[in-house]
RNA sequence: GUGGGCGUAGCUCAGCUGGUAGAGCUCCUGGUUGUGGUCCAGGCGGUCGCGGGUUCGAGUCCCGUCGCUCACCCCA
């Protein structure tokens, strides 16, 4: 189309200026909430070693296994585009010793992931998360303090009408004994299960709850629920998030068959999903991930957190972004001097004054027009005299010379 | 990776049973009020995704291919 063959490799997209800056305002509130949390921003490298991604995120993901862009660099060595936030965080954690600074260290970011997926709305290739994460304590009012940081946040992106679910899936080591016995009711019931569920009993059986497969999603009706099994410090743990949640008068959906597609996860987990995204409904989650630091060689040290998609997010929202500020437009008629409608931007640029002029050889009328569709406030126009021409009320009135212009233009932006 | 829908001007789309390309919006010019937002006239702009086939003739039929999109899967 158009000029050639070149376009937006699949899965990503331009943002052109209408959502960008949607997207500053959206990235401008979410500084606001978080940083009332108590986090602090971090960046880091849009790539990683591919070994932090397959020991962090877990080898049986479909993100491990199908979705990482992994490539070598000239040096040999395995990088992959970070699909994710959470293990680059935990890797920052032990690589700076975080584990000496006062706990919890607190911090977000907002940023590009990439996840070799088919396209879809709401899912792209190349796509944006805001994360948010807490290391160095297991204390349940981070995990409330999480959920709620993110129900403010989505509040304040005017994502409205989102369901909260939330479940606990206990720890790692008290876990086992539970998916030991699910193990034992998928292979009972293997007949009815999907291809996809049954290659994963051994590996992850706890994938089979989220299954679309009819015969799968029967089987699971009747199977054994992990929130049933919980170890008696978890239960408790997860009691004292939910009465937190309660106590903060937020909603929310106690799903057993919450199960999120990550292998880090522990004790606390939870989504928000939108009814406006289609299907891919989950706008954000997260949840605890107690043992994810140590996997990746450091101290002993719990953690939470979550992820919401910026593109979902808009998707989502009610709100009406402002509006770009009113500019203000310097136009040239006959006898004017181009080069004193250009000073005359300068100064009113340096003055604070945001403002533009005729660059494209346009007639008066097509200037008027520009700056009218431009929505200017006001027009100066230079002529053999000069004028302001206010384009609320088409008042009009001379002016004696450029500094007179400026000062007047000072005194509309007020 | 699998399946459905779609690919005509920058954008949104029309084009009936094949006859040789249109509208609205945008952009530019002129008129209507010297100098805009209404209205009118005109102009710029298209290898009809690409390749092949059928036909005297294809945007319109057939095959292939690429792309977009939605869904499965999975996740943000």
């Amino acid at each position: 189309m158009g000029t050639g063959e070149l376009k937006v490799p699949r899965g990503t997209f331009d943002v052109l200026p209408e959502d960008a800056l949607k997207r500053r305002e959206l990235q401008r509130r979410t500084w606001a909430v978080l940083g009332r949390g108590g986090y602090r921003p971090f960046e880091s490298p849009a790539f990683e070693d591919t070994e932090l991604f397959e020991r962090g995120v877990g080898e049986s993901t479909d993100i491990v296994r199908k979705e990482m862009f992994t490539f070598e660099d000239q040096g040999g060595r395995s990088l992959t585009l970070r699909p994710e936030g959470t293990a680059p965080v935990c890797r920052a954690y032990v690589e700076h010793g975080m584990h000496k600074l006062p706990q919890p260290v607190k911090l977000w970011y907002w940023g590009p992931f990439f996840r070799h997926e088919r396209a879809q709305a709401g899912r792209y290739r190349q796509f944006s998360q805001i994360g948010c994460e807490a290391l160095g304590s297991d204390e349940p009012s981070l995990d409330a303090e999480s959920v709620l940081l993110l129900a403010e946040l989505l509040e304040a992106a005017g994502v409205r009408g989102a369901t909260l679910k939330i479940a606990s899936l206990g720890t790692r080591e008290g876990r086992e004994a539970y998916l030991e016995e699910l193990r034992g009711y998928l292979h009972d019931h293997e007949a009815d299960l999907s291809q996809d569920v049954r290659d994963r009993i051994a590996s992850n059986p706890l994938r089979a709850f989220d299954a679309g497969h009819e015969g799968t999603r029967t089987v699971m009706a009747g199977a054994p629920r992990l929130l049933d099994r919980l170890a008696p410090e978890d239960a408790e743990h997860f009691a004292e998030v939910r009465a937190l949640l309660d106590d903060a008068g937020l909603a929310y959906v106690v799903d057993p068959t919450l199960v999120r597609g990550l292998d880090y996860y522990t004790r606390t987990v939870f989504e928000f999903e939108s009814d406006k995204l289609g299907a891919q409904s989950g706008v954000g989650g997260g949840g605890r991930y107690d043992g994810l630091v140590e996997e990746l060689g450091g101290p002993r040290t719990p953690g939470v957190g979550w992820a919401a998609g910026i593109e979902r997010i808009l998707l989502a929202s009610e709100t009406r972004w402002p509006a770009a500020p009113r500019p203000v437009f310097v136009a040239i008629d006959d006898g004017g001097n181009r080069r004193e409608a250009f000073r005359l931007v300068t100064l009113l640029r340096e003055a604070g004054v945001r403002s533009e002029m005729e660059q494209a050889g346009r007639s008066l009328k097509g200037q008027m027009k520009h700056a009218s569709r431009a929505e200017a406030r006001a027009v100066a126009i230079v002529g053999q005299e000069m004028h302001w021409r206010d384009m609320d009320t088409g008042e009009q009135r001379p002016v004696t010379g450029i500094q007179e212009a400026v000062r007047i233009a000072v005194g509309l932006a007020t």
